[in-house]
DNA sequence: CTTGACCCTGAAGTAGGGTCAAGGGTGCAA
DNA sequence: TTGCACCCTTGACCCTACTTCAGGGTCAAG
């Protein structure tokens, strides 16, 4: 059995957030020592890190939660858990085409400037008063 | 002079909105009518809408302010605004870059996983309870 | 016995950009 | 005068993922 400190440690975040994960229902409230200090049982890490993992692809703590359900259903299929990774696919897309659109003008901007002057003649300020692209 | 819902249909965004740029200090206060009523020069609206554009190439409420007052101030250069254009340009890159490699992580378990058959050995689930990229 | 590391709780704060509700006044037309 | 659109304020709430605070108990080494 590890201490909360422990599985902080080692599956790399800090015991704060672990309690937090138990509040939010990620992981499991385990049992306690006569201390009333947690007592994690081994499988705890991995599962730490499994949260941590699908973070690190773009899943909200809801996601995980449905995840890891899914994980735990023998009747759940294969097919659902794509479904749930190629939605995340999309989402992701679709940020990244509106963190394009907001690139490429900045870009264009950043392009026109002749960086010297004052700033009553700075074409970007002046693409910003103006409604071109409306 | 104007109320504020017509600043707010005429700038496109909610008189909740309004208010709310104004305590953020995005907005000068405007003078009252007798009635208590705001009143807005005409150029509020011009105003409203350089914030908006702002806000659409990924500015934030503090860089906006700062813009702002750049443009106020005629001491201001060029060149200040162009360098937080670059830098939010910077800024902007950078979270497509780790949406991008969420992106291609997810794309390939998605490739990987045959859609079909129990939980239990979908690859993708083995992806994130597995060390490998570690 | 003291020191320092570790553990506990509940509540509140952070960032970002608003939205919404409650409760009430104002302006204008039929 | 009624009715409806419009305006006012304060203050709470949404989302996400934590972090921090206040105030205290526990454990192991020296």
């Amino acid at each position: 059995m590890l201490s909360i400190g422990k599985v902080a440690r080692e599956g790399g975040v800090s015991v704060d957030t672990l309690r937090f994960y138990e509040r939010e229902g990620l992981i499991a409230a385990p049992d306690r020592g006569a201390n009333g200090y947690r007592r994690y049982p081994p499988d705890a890490i991995a599962r730490v890190r499994f949260i941590k993992r699908a973070q690190d692809v773009g899943f909200t703590h809801k996601d995980i939660k449905e995840l890891l359900s899914l994980r735990a259903n023998p009747k759940a299929s294969c097919r659902d858990v794509r479904n749930r990774a190629t939605q995340k696919l999309r989402d992701i897309e679709a940020k990244i085409a509106v963190l394009a659109r907001m690139k490429s003008v900045l870009a264009t901007w950043v392009e026109e400037c002749p960086s010297r002057g004052p700033v009553a003649a700075c074409p970007i300020i002046d693409a910003l008063e103006s409604d071109e692209d409306e």
